[in-house]
DNA sequence: CGCCTTTGACCGGCGC
DNA sequence: GCGCCGGTCAAAGGCG
């Protein structure tokens, strides 16, 4: 999907940025909740990747190829938008998704995904019959098979656009840090901030 | 009936 | 030690 098919469908605002979260970033397990009654649980000390990137959409949801379940929504410090907690249906995967929009542009929305699929997409590209409303909603809008779940080895090469120019080079190649340096992007004070290093974060 | 969302409660980490 | 906070659980209810 080049930017120019992106702008020519009508989505010229959809991703405008994402960055990449190494395994090694930090280990994510430590702030997770805690408790430990389901042997899912990421055991503490283990390192999800993490992938998060911004689109500017209605639908908090979007359509990625796979299927999730909704397991928790919280009321964040810093953001008068609830923060939503997806996991993926498939039985052994593991991988989680957070949603949240941008308390600094409520037309943005941020997700970040945490952890590796370990299987394919499960969700067709036409809409499921027996999708859920926001399933239905986000099928019902062009179809953008979002690569994020795809990099377990090699990051995808997503499309960095900022709001009216590209910026900066492939993100795989840039790290969380450069993303500060270069990117005039609005700090998110919610999930955004969640998975910008410890080192540069206020707390 | 199966799958999903909603939502309050619970838990551990962390700062003070 | 206490309170805040983020993340998760699980029961209840909705929907096709």
């Amino acid at each position: 999907m080049s930017i120019k098919k992106l702008m020519q469908s009508g989505w010229s605002s959809f991703v405008f940025f994402a960055y990449y979260i190494s395994s090694d970033f930090r280990q994510t397990s430590t702030r997770l909740g805690c408790r430990n009654r389901s042997a899912k649980r990421v055991q503490k000390g283990t390192r999800q990747p993490r992938f998060a990137f911004m689109t500017k959409s209605e639908i908090d949801h979007l359509e990625d190829g796979y299927r999730w379940r909704k397991y928790g929504q919280k009321v964040v410090k810093n953001s008068p938008f609830p923060r939503s907690y997806y996991r993926c249906t498939h039985s052994k995967c593991n991988v989680k998704k957070r949603v949240e929009r941008s308390s600094q542009d409520p037309s943005i929305v941020i997700t970040t995904y945490e952890g590796q699929h370990c299987h394919h997409t499960t969700v067709s590209a036409s809409p499921r019959a027996d999708a859920s409303p926001s399933q239905q909603l986000a099928s019902s809008a062009p179809q953008i098979r979002l690569p994020a779940m795809q990099f377990h080895r090699n990051p995808p090469v997503l499309p960095v656009i900022h709001p009216g120019r590209v910026i900066g080079p492939r993100y795989e190649e840039r790290t969380a840090s450069a993303v500060e340096r270069t990117s005039p992007a609005p700090t998110d004070e919610g999930l955004l901030d969640d998975v910008v290093p410890s080192g540069m974060r206020r707390r």
